[in-house]
DNA sequence: ACTTCGATGCTCT
DNA sequence: GAGCATCGAAGTA
């Protein structure tokens, strides 16, 4: 098993970081239970100032300060009333960050079923407030702890992923920037989330 | 206190 | 894939 990722790793490009965490693992521990995990099969990067589609940057002051923490830090960022989890990139004082969108759950399942009960199983984590729902996270307590905290950490995957298995495209739900092919997931896995992109720059090997 | 808006989720067609 | 419920956060007053 590979190290949880230290809060240096994400000193960087939040663009780059996120391609190369696609296929990690997130862990959220419990105490006295077993462990849930999901490998992260999508995420979206957000870089202040030059992204137009960052929010924080151009007229929310407030929560851009919230945003441009030290790198390797969690935080969450708030949309339509629902915690999303992001990890600060690049240095403190900038508003750059890595959103984990969607999850494949691969340990402790039933126990994120608890947490956020659905009918469908694929539903359970397919969302960036999903996920946060079924691992049970309580964002006053998660907010400020660094990336490889016990509580809650990242696995790199064993080998980044081949470009062929990387599906890049827009993101999701935002106004500004769908030029931008700053999110990543891994091509046909169930446990993407069903939203739509507005731009695919998929090269599809078979046309 | 009131208004606006959205990095969402849910429930229908 | 379209429409709506929803609510936390900012901005304005």
């Amino acid at each position: 098993m590979t190290a949880p990722l230290p809060p240096a790793h994400f000193a960087g490009n939040p663009v780059r970081i996120a391609r190369d965490l696609l296929g990690g693992t997130l862990v959220r521990s419990l105490p006295g239970h077993e462990s849930l995990m999901g490998i992260i099969v999508e995420l979206e990067a957000y870089d202040c100032p030059r992204d137009p589609a960052c929010t924080a940057g151009r007229f929310h002051a407030a929560r851009s300060a919230d945003m441009a923490v030290p790198p390797g830090q969690w935080l969450f960022w708030t949309a339509h009333g629902h915690p999303l989890l992001q990890v600060a990139c690049r240095e403190e004082g900038v508003a750059a960050s890595v959103l984990i969108r969607a999850l494949q759950p691969t340990h402790g399942l039933s126990h994120m079923l608890n947490f956020r009960p659905v009918t469908r199983e694929r539903d359970l984590s397919n969302g960036p407030a999903k996920l946060v729902y079924a691992l049970g996270l309580d964002p006053a307590r998660i907010t400020g702890q660094p990336v490889n905290s016990p509580e809650l950490h990242l696995l790199p995957p064993a080998a980044p992923l081949p470009d062929e298995q990387v599906q890049v495209t827009a993101r999701i739900g935002i106004r500004e920037g769908r030029n931008l092919p700053w999110r990543f997931t891994i091509r046909g896995n169930p446990w993407v989330s069903p939203a739509t992109p507005s731009m695919d720059l998929t090269v599809n090997a078979e046309g």
